[in-house]
DNA sequence: GTTGGCACTCTCAGAGGGAGAGTGCCAGCG
DNA sequence: CGCTGGCACTCTCCCTCTGAGAGTGCCAAC
């Protein structure tokens, strides 16, 4: 149902005054701070109905108004306009990347610092994950007649260290052998053709059991995610009351495991979203925000830049630097990587 | 001053349960569960001594005792003994690694992952640094006539990729000739011997200062140690009344500070070395304990296993993990590098 | 040196009460 | 018919008080 424009005013104040002070709006504090032209007792009739529509709730009775998270909601979709980092902002973080020019490996955790730093809240950059890794160069080091130092280089310039137990005994010379047979059997293939190609020997199979299973695994580690900020979220005053949900979220962080409270379902439409309370699918975040904005899927399983913080979050500051950073990120990649996979 | 036999006996019965149950040990209690053979007043009379020579304190008056940090300082000399992880555990262990195989690169995070699970306690484990990043290849991928890739592979095994802005318009071909001709001349130096190469226009200028710039870093960063164990450190019950020290240890670890108050001095002597509150020269620190044992010292700046948690640690347990998991990786690192540098 | 007894001290949890903050509603006004 | 001031009502928050419980410190006796 639509609602008049001063109730939809009064209800925009209300959010944004609670996302600013973190304590329950009451109708005679928003008549002063805002000089609205009208009465407390007309406010207060207002959020009445505005509550029984079911846009604000109350904590008690005497307290002020808190937006619900349909509040929320109709706030992200139609109060808050499109926000954007303002042009000094914009500067400074592109400046970040490029000047002070970190590592391409680095991009993620730099976006998670900036983001978490600038927001006070919980910042999670997942870098895109490649569907498969192909080897560019394998060398084998022999440690011991029966243990040998791989090392492999993927052409996605990155280098895997791993040790490989051998079964039978392999002096040095014959590990060097292998390894320049092997090298041209595998050079540009992935996990699955690195299974298909024939071994000579025990050792062989070994080496190229564990190299095939270190593609694989690799690939799920690649996409390592950089989370920073937990020390902005749980100062937030919303955990102060509940230190439980404090330690369950430090919890999450600490074991990597908020990559997970990001739905898949989230990144497969491409587009920035914002999920608030319930929307979560974790019991976890259940009076928490996500902002979800995707990129780089043109390099496999999407990336995504995410903020987490209480539904009490500042969704135009974050919808707008999570918005830029992954589109940063996403020129930055394309800048790279031509544009292709 | 020396304890008389009983009294040591006390104090260790003391610290023992204060470290089992984090609450102030009664006289009664003492004699109960430990079946001692005289009253409570005795025990009491004891106590009281035990804490005028400095060794007990008091929260207040009808409170029982707890160990201070001198009483903690006896107990980690004199009264523990010296503690090895059970032969199951290590097995386990050395299970995890050589088993499970993990990429070399990961041995931090699995030792920091592993101690803190089992301890329960924050465990932050840094890889030796080596002192220098020497070259082994240079690629440069031309990106648009002012932007180049850089991909250079270390002879630590690491590939750094960083862009690279080129201050003269510098068509591919002209890139792919420049990459050619300083391969030769940066192959095997490190960051110091680069800057001493010139350069034949300013383009190859930028890309040797690139270059040195990135070596440097990277030798920082390669010592990126791993922390685990935030959520089993602040959920200890020492930091449910403070909600503040938990906030401050937080932000510590989520800014990768914590690295910092791991005090040089501890790594240079080479040995396990436990640090109990005022020892540790940061006040951030006050009311925990720090157990270090560095390892690795053969391959640049030493690498360390290092234990934070409340004053009031298992110290037993936390010392003998720390030493194994510094010995394992000692050892692993002999593996692999043959034992030198 | 050890012990039981006892007074003393301090914490902790719960009850009670007053102040303050806001609301809900109503009657009156423009 | 919407807006307003007024007022009763409710609920929180903080402070104080109190009683129970836990332990100690000390003393006199063994």
């Amino acid at each position: 149902m639509a609602l008049s424009d001063r109730r939809e005013s009064i209800l925009q104040i209300v959010i944004q005054d609670y996302i600013e002070t973190a304590t329950p709006v009451a109708s005679r504090h928003v008549v002063e701070r805002y000089a609205l032209p009208t009465s407390a007792a007309t406010i207060r009739h207002e959020m009445r109905l505005l509550e029984s529509e079911g846009y604000l709730t109350h904590p008690h009775t005497s307290a002020g108004r808190v937006p619900s998270n349909r509040g929320y909601r109709h706030f992200v979709q139609s109060l808050m306009g499109h926000a954007e980092l303002g042009i000094a902002e914009q500067a400074t973080v592109r400046h970040q990347f490029f000047q002070a020019a970190p590592a391409v490996d680095e991009w993620a955790e730099l976006a998670a610092n900036v983001l978490a730093r600038s927001l006070g809240l919980l910042a999670v950059v997942a870098p895109p994950q490649p569907q498969r890794l192909r080897v560019r160069q394998l060398e084998l080091i022999s440690l011991n007649d029966l243990l040998a130092l791989m090392i492999v280089v993927v052409q996605e310039a990155r280098v895997i260290r791993q040790l490989t137990p051998l079964p039978a005994p392999c002096p040095p010379e014959q590990l060097d052998a292998m390894a320049h047979r092997l090298n041209s059997d595998v050079n540009g293939h992935d996990a699955d053709t690195v299974r298909t190609v024939p071994a000579a020997d025990a050792d062989e199979q070994a080496v190229l059991d564990t190299l095939a299973r270190v593609l694989d695994r690799d690939v799920e580690r690649s996409g390592a995610a950089s989370i920073a900020g937990l020390g902005g979220v749980v100062g937030q005053p919303e955990f102060h009351a509940e230190p439980e949900r404090s330690l369950q979220l430090i919890d999450l962080v600490d074991r990597q495991a908020i990559t997970e409270l990001v739905p898949a379902a989230a990144l497969e439409e491409g587009g920035l979203r914002v999920l608030i309370g319930e929307d979560n699918p974790s019991d976890l975040l259940q009076d928490c925000s996500l902002v979800v904005a995707p990129y780089g899927s043109a390099y496999g399983r999407a990336g995504y830049v995410a903020i987490i913080g209480p539904t009490r979050m500042n969704y135009s500051r974050s919808v707008a630097a999570a918005r830029f950073h992954s589109a940063l990120l996403q020129e930055m990649m394309d800048t790279v990587y031509g544009g292709a996979a």
